[in-house]
DNA sequence: CCTAATGTCTCTAGTACCTATAGCTTCAAG
DNA sequence: CTTGAAGCTATAGGTACTAGAGACATTAGG
């Protein structure tokens, strides 16, 4: 039986973490010593690990609620839990190419600078007008305006 | 002179986010009309272009507050504004690498699994043991325990 | 001029995922 | 037995908004 501080050390877990996955219900609540402090067990060292290497990869919380409990039925198909994945790579590339996008965009205004005063700053200019960014990012509606 | 409502469509940003940033003071109070309703000038229009063209190549609001203030004194250099840039340029890199990682891992762990059961599902199992993973995400600690 | 629809006002609370603080109790080592 | 680390609860904060309630303002049609 391992204390809070030890199962956040094994895991990799910050303890007001494990509390806190603990108060929204991710985690069962443990059992207390005779003081009153939480005591867990291998299982809840498992779980927690899979919770942390599920946010490592990404997942929200909300989805590896899912995915846990898919892992308790064992005899289920698995299905679901590839759609989950599925839609987190689906998230991941999505955050990828936009950044991609962002990425240019900042390297392009950034070296274009001269690097004099305000006033003819290219980074500030570009900020002012995206009429000055080359396509990549969205900027969903006008933000050019009169001159 | 627009309410908010036009300055919003104008600026392709919505109606409660202009008075969020009014309230944080990233935009200055504006005038009211007889009837109490904000009206905005173009410098508010452009000021408000700039902090969403800012937004959408995802500088920080903190950021942004100290670009608008250094672009509100042109005969200054410009140099802490492209620190501003180059740092939010290395943010967006390495946010990039990570989420390349885990792009990678993801489709690994998808590819793999022979679609049966949770007992035998390669995702349930990825996640259970970052052993599984190549290379790849920083699991920064301990993520496997004794079997 | 009256009415209905839309727009705007303030204020509060909620989202995701923790992190930090305060003030207390318990445990383990010396 | 003492001391310092680790644990407990509860609350508040951070980021960048978004949603909702209930009241007032404006505008277009009839
Ligand atoms: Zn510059
Ligand atoms: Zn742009
Ligand atoms: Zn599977
Ligand atoms: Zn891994």
């Amino acid at each position: 039986m391992l204390t809070i501080g030890k199962l956040g050390i094994a895991a990799g877990v910050k303890v007001p973490t494990i509390r806190y996955y603990e108060q929204i219900g991710l985690l069962p609540t443990p059992e207390r010593s005779a003081g009153n402090q939480r005591l867990y067990d291998a299982k809840a060292q498992h779980r927690l690990a899979f919770i942390r290497h599920a946010r490592d990869l990404g997942f929200p919380l909300e989805a590896i609620r899912d995915l846990l409990s898919l892992s308790d039925t064992p005899e289920q198909s698995c299905a679901v839990a590839d759609v989950i994945a599925t839609e987190q790579l689906s998230a991941v590339k999505a955050r990828i190419a936009r950044l991609t996008a962002l990425q240019a965009e900042l390297e392009r205004m950034i070296t274009q600078c001269a690097q004099g005063t305000i006033a003819d700053c290219r980074v500030i200019e570009v900020l002012s007008d995206h009429e000055l960014c080359g396509e990549g990012h969205g900027a969903r509606t006008a933000t050019r305006c009169a001159p």
